[in-house]
DNA sequence: AGATTTTGTGAAGGGAAATTCACATTTAAG
DNA sequence: CTTAAATGTGAATTTCCCTTCACAAAATCT
């Protein structure tokens, strides 16, 4: 189910375009002035956002440029006038994921939100990826032990890590190790000694950050 | 094994306990003034520092108040000349451990840092718990989803989680939703609405520091 | 009151992460 | 060169997280 925001000034094309989406299965809101649909974009985290270039007060493009900043994740399909070429270049310039030139086949607007959706779950995933593998890293005390260790002793060796740490096998350093290097936050050189990269200079600082934010 | 940094000027003191504390199966470092002693803890992280009140250039405390600063994990033991009662209490005051007056059996010094070890040990397990807890509910994507849907809408139920997140079986979402509550990072109120605590809120808001972070 | 939706519990199972063990290879030391 | 220490691999096992299912209690609707 996406959610979908219409912002258009004109309450017939609103009311026709809910209906018409909301019958294709998704879920919409509507918006009749770009201040409340940015608003609304804030509280209420759409997929997709169909915008009307041609409104008073704020045009279409003051809008995208605001929800631009505020939810960047969101995708934004432009309707702009017809034959107006020009204006649908620069909404694309300015961030807008598509552009639909009025008037036009409902149905092929709908096959747009569908691929923007789609872009956006795939963008997602990829966010997360890296999100995901530096959460899950770092939430073992293992783990994050050995990477403080390397940061203060840069290029420390196997078993010197083991020893600092307490930790009798040294196969299950090795394994920790291996998961760090598999996410690329440290590395080993040609002397096996193990030192930060720089993501991993980011995980360690992410850590610190953390550490201090919840221990205040 | 513990990591005892010893820090006295006098030469002899420092040589005789090294000798004794390593026959106990500590492992030592000395330092024989104040400046050299801080270089060290900043790169060797020491479970306890046992630390001599009368130095030529900083005095202990002095030396005290610079490892409180930057390695405050450490224990601190302070020796002080005998009869300074004085002297003992301004250092616990100010953030020492424990205290010793000189002259002192050297048993007694060994079971006073098997004390401060102990304590070490302790204090880290309490801080990590969070920690822990933490980065573990964060690194699951579903809970950092249903974190910051609670966090637009405050108060807002079950159900609707569930299909804000797109997951038919809710009580998938009940699960994590333990999950945050044992954590402290979100309560419940008595309409079954659930909304952030501070925690939650701190959580929430490392999680978009982290993402800025890893994103640039 | 009866039906339906929402909310919740506990057990069973799958699967990934972590530990341990047995053993191989490389490197350093005597 | 021999020995010992350090480094590394792969499999077996355990542990823990998550999902799923069956079902129950509570709240809401008609």
């Amino acid at each position: 189910m996406n959610n979908i925001l219409i912002v258009d000034d004109d309450a017939r094309i609103r009311g026709a375009l809910s209906k018409f989406l909301q019958a294709k299965q998704f879920h919409t809101d509507v918006a009749s002035s770009g201040t409340s649909a940015i608003k609304m974009a804030l509280t209420n985290d759409y997929d997709v956002v169909i915008l009307d270039q041609m409104m008073p007060e704020m045009s279409g493009t003051d809008v995208l440029l605001e929800l631009k900043k505020f939810t960047p994740q969101s995708k934004v399909i432009m309707m702009t006038g017809f034959g107006s070429i020009h204006d649908a270049i620069e909404a694309i310039k300015k961030g807008a994921t598509e552009y639909i030139q009025k008037p036009f086949d409902f149905e092929q607007l709908s096959s747009l939100i569908k691929r923007c959706a789609e872009e956006k779950k795939f963008s997602q995933c990829l966010e997360k990826l890296d999100l995901d593998f530096t959460l899950s890293t770092l939430s073992n005390p293992i783990r994050r032990r050995i990477l403080k260790l390397i940061h203060t002793h840069y290029g420390i060796h196997l078993m010197k890590i083991a020893s600092k740490l307490d930790i009798d096998d040294h196969t299950k350093v090795v394994f920790h190790l291996k998961n760090l290097m598999k996410t690329g936050l440290i590395k080993k050189n040609a002397q096996k000694g193990y030192h930060m990269t720089k993501e991993g200079m980011k995980a360690f600082n992410c850590l610190n950050i953390i550490e201090r934010h919840l221990s205040d």
